[in-house]
DNA sequence: AAACATTTGCAACTTAGTTGCAGATTTGTT
DNA sequence: AACAAATCTGCAACTAAGTTGCAAATGTTT
């Protein structure tokens, strides 16, 4: 109704991933598209209209996106803060740090060093990076 | 009394922060001291002993250390997941990622294009990078 | 060793995310 | 258009990470 030409798109991509076309996906695939950049739940779900839909509905939705690729999390981490020592890194950067996808440990690469990324786009600030490499460590691999 | 010398370094880096020497900023800066990579609460609560100091104890114990500078969060994301189309993204890199720290929203800086990382050691094998990262956004600078 | 400043543990709470199950949608078929 | 089969949805109840208030315990200074 207010967006065709999305809820066409959203229709097409789920038809060509083999997916019901149910209003939640319809929906929260839409609010995807137009927000072009991640979401959580909780965003999603205000977007969406509140009350529409159930957190569970939104989680196991984002969940059947997620297994035909259509989404992915955009940040791999786990759900626990992770702390450690300070030295070794300026206040804008920290080395970057591999986490094994087997065992979920993390490793500090001390080595490498990298150049502190330039701003984007006139208007953004940037006060630190932080680099995150995913796979199999040694003892997994 | 199994590790002198990581105690005393414990404790001179405590003096030198002028905090407490208690027994829980002792214990737990060994603990990430003989540890030399980030650890959540949950493991910093083994390795430390089980059942020796509470959850509260640890997060209020990390968050002083925080304060002074002396541990970081190697992390730097909200605790809840967030998804995003996956176009733009091949299977191993997806875009580079900027969060405001005054609105909290995120965008997409899909203009960059980064080399992906050599593997880091012999043995590690990567199978994701991630680059994100954190400043104020145009709106909020 | 006393007095003061911090820290600790407990209990209770919040928020993100998960699971099981019955009832409602969606799809393909007639 | 209507039915059956497959799949999705909401509810209620749960787990795990993290937070807050407060009284008791510990650390520091004199």
């Amino acid at each position: 109704m207010a967006k065709p030409n999305l809820d066409m798109q959203a229709r097409t991509m789920l038809k060509a991933a083999a997916l019901y076309c149910t209003q939640g996906r319809v929906a929260i695939l839409k609010v995807l598209l137009k927000a072009g950049r991640p979401l959580s739940q909780d965003q999603i779900a205000r977007r969406s209209g509140p009350g529409r839909f159930d957190k569970v509905t939104i989680y196991r939705t984002l969940e059947s996106l997620l297994k035909v690729g259509l989404v992915h999390k955009a940040f791999m981490d786990k759900r626990a803060w992770h702390f450690e020592l300070a030295h070794n890194c300026t206040e804008s950067q920290c080395h970057p740090h591999f986490t094994c996808t087997s065992c979920g440990d993390t490793h500090c690469l001390t080595e490498i060093s990298l150049p502190m990324a330039k701003s984007p786009h006139k208007g953004f600030v940037i006060h630190r990076q932080q680099v995150r490499l995913e796979g199999l460590c040694p003892a997994c691999a």
